[in-house]
DNA sequence: CTTGCTCCTCTAGTCGCTAGAGAAAGTAGG
DNA sequence: CCTACTTTCTCTAGCGACTAGAGGAGCAAG
C-alpha cells in the first residue's frame, strides 16, 4: 500500500523548503508526520493543505502564533469565526500602517536620490538627509 | 575640564538605547568610546551625530552593512558620492516592490474580511482563503 | 554492488537588537 | 564621611523564523 509522499516531494508541492517543514514540525505548528520503517517523514494529502496554509498565511505575513489560532479554528469549524475575523482585520490594520509608512519613506528616498547632483561626499544630499533628521519629512516607524 | 556626556545622555538625545549603542560599538558601527577613570564611556558632539545619523539611517530601512558603507563614505568626503547614491537608489527600489506587495496584500485581506458573514468557522471566508492558494489575487512575496 | 540521491538528527549561525544578572562607579543628602 | 540611590559596566542568553553544515543512514537505478 502507499501511505504517502516522501518530504522533498511536499517540499515541491507547497513551495515550503525541506528544513522549514522539518521546523514547522519541530514547532509544533504540524502534528509529528508518521515514518517508514527506515524512520522517513511520510506526508498525505492533509498535510499537503496544512502547510500551503501555512505557506499562504506567511506570505500574507501572518506570525506564527497567529497561524497556529488560525489552523486551531480550522480545526474545528463548528464554531464562530469571529476570532479568525479579528485576527485579520488586525492584521489588515497594521498592513495599512506599514503601507503608509513605506510611502512616506519612499517620498523621502526619492527627494534623497534626486538631490543628488553626482558630486563630491561633501555637498551630497543623500548623505546630508541621513545626517541631518531636522530636515526630514519623513517621521515615521519602521 | 569636562570631556564629554555620558552614555544615557547621549541615549536621550539621540533616541537610541543604550545597550544598542553599546552594542554598535560592539559590532565596530561605531569606533570604542573613551572611557573616564572609572571605565566608563564618554560621547562628545561627534559621536552624537554618527549615532544620529545611524538611528535616521535605520528608521529609512537601512541594513547595518549599508550604514557602514554611508558612514565611511561620510568619513572622505573628498570622493564621489556615486556609492551612496546607489545605496540610495536600490533601497528605494525595494521599498517600492514592497508597497506593491503590501498593496496587494492589504486587497486580499479586505476581500477576506468583506467576504466574512460572522457565522460558523466552516463558512468562514478568512479561513477558506487562507487554505486555498488557487483563489488568490496576491502572489507577491513579503 | 556501487553510485548518487534523498533523507535523518544535531548543532550553530543569521540579523538587530533586548533582557537579565551581578558588580562597580558616580551623585545627592544628611 | 557614610549611606542610599541611580547609572553604568560586562557578560550571557534569548527573540523570530528560519538557514547552513556536519556526519551518517536509507533507498532506487544501473
Amino acid at each position: 500500500m502507499h501511505h504517502g509522499v516522501a518530504i522533498g516531494r511536499v517540499s515541491e508541492m507547497s513551495g515550503v523548503k525541506v528544513p522549514t517543514i522539518r521546523y514547522y514540525e519541530q514547532i509544533g505548528l504540524l502534528p509529528p508526520a508518521p515514518r517508514t520503517e527506515g524512520g522517513r517523514r511520510t506526508y498525505g494529502s492533509g498535510d499537503l493543505e496544512r502547510i500551503t496554509f501555512i505557506r499562504h498565511s506567511r506570505e500574507l505575513g501572518f506570525e506564527i502564533d497567529e497561524i497556529k489560532t488560525l489552523l486551531d479554528l480550522q480545526d474545528t469549524p463548528n464554531r464562530s469565526c469571529a476570532e479568525a475575523d479579528s485576527i485579520a482585520r488586525s492584521h489588515l490594520a497594521e498592513v495599512k500602517k506599514k503601507i503608509s509608512s513605506l510611502t512616506a519613506l519612499q517620498n523621502e528616498l526619492e527627494r534623497m536620490v534626486e538631490g543628488c547632483a553626482h558630486g563630491r561626499v561633501e555637498t551630497c544630499r543623500v548623505i546630508e538627509s541621513l545626517a541631518d533628521h531636522g530636515q526630514c519629512r519623513y517621521h515615521g516607524e519602521l
